[in-house]
DNA sequence: GTCTATAGTCTGATAGAC
DNA sequence: GTCTATCAGACTATAGAC
């Protein structure tokens, strides 16, 4: 997976053709759907003829494929990247919020991209659908696993956690997807460093409310 | 707009051409969004040629104009009917989360629709765009006011209301919207009795903990 | 109100030269 | 790897008969 690297005359990295395509199509894909984007449209802003974005992916189902395993692979290398860690369930959670909010507030066309591969069904090429199942499937296990722990050592309220996923999931994805609506309901851009504090901190409420004893 | 119906031989109603037309189209643009959707195939599915679809409708984008609105009345019409109630603010949101789970509960393609409309940023012509707009602000204002004025009587732990308002839709429109993947994540159909029974109770827990004071 | 026919444009994808 | 040129088909929308 790894590409060499080129540089220009100034030692700035010069991306590969399939990076460029890449962001491209990741942010038109997040704000018009696989079937608003046109491959004409990706090749334009991505300085390439048609046809030569037809040589890197030889179809748009392949290139819609390509971005939303990029995507699902960010995400849980950031979860790998802060956890597991001491036998504390709510720190770990808090630990995984915290990575997941960071990843959907750098990456603007994260969420939307996420929220349109759980709720549209839109079938990838078969082999990208058993990749994309199978990172997605460790990441939420991870969350699951976490809540089932937690019940099971009598540190977390016994609730549901199938239904508190859902709630996760919503609070998050919906929350970094939700556009100018989003913006509009804040009153800031949502993007902003201490929305994105706020975003943790009412989220590990949210949590801390359901889930903790002294209630 | 209330239009006058007909009735068949043997006392059914008829639906209008209109109806027929919004009913198929709702469910289409719900599954494959605005640009997903051909007018060829709404013809069809609705029984008509393309060029009586398009006599009914000038332009794609009005026909999803007309849809949404319908959607978003139909969701003020139930909180309409679901108070108000008592000075009980608690309460009060209860009333209101149970009419909005009902809604999407009985119409599988409101959900999507709505989050398609909360996130996608699809332009509608200006007067649908002001009508549906006005219509979401009243929904909406119901739920902000409810919680400002539990906090301010008191009843509330003090949070943000605009947090907790997006909290409150992820929870709802996602978990409603979440197609196959929240049916895997249950375990089964959302729109099972049970599991809406289920997802009432628990958006009433995390509402709770997060809200009142005996934490 | 509903039809057939079609205009004009855009789509994903391909062929072949360099 | 990138280009120009092109394909067949689908798209929204319109014209005009009935």
């Amino acid at each position: 997976m790894k590409i060499p690297e080129k540089f220009d005359a100034l030692g700035q990295v010069v991306p590969s053709s399939r990076q460029r395509i890449l962001e491209v199509a990741t942010a038109l894909f997040a704000s018009n759907g696989y079937a608003g984007v046109g491959m004409r449209e990706v090749a334009d802003r991505s300085g390439l003829s048609k046809s030569a974005l037809f040589h890197h992916f030889a179809t748009k189902l392949s290139l819609y494929g390509a971005v939303r395993i990029a995507i699902l692979e960010d995400l849980e290398a950031r979860l790998v990247a802060a956890g597991p860690v001491a036998d504390d369930p709510m720190l770990q959670l808090e630990r995984w919020l915290d990575a997941v909010i960071d990843a959907l507030a750098e990456r603007p066309h994260a969420a939307p991209l996420l929220l349109r591969s759980l709720f549209e069904d839109e079938p990838l090429e078969p082999i990208d659908a058993e990749q994309s199942a199978a990172t997605l499937g460790r990441i939420l296990s991870r969350g699951r696993d976490a809540l089932r722990i937690g019940m099971q050592n009598g540190r977390f309220r016994r609730v549901s956690v199938t239904h508190t996923m859902q709630s996760v999931i919503g609070m998050l994805v919906f929350h970094f997807a939700s556009g100018l609506f989003g913006d509009q309901m804040l009153g800031h851009s949502k993007f902003a460093p201490d929305q994105v504090q706020a975003r943790k901190e009412h989220v590990r409420a949210v949590l801390h409310g359901l889930l903790s004893l002294d209630g």
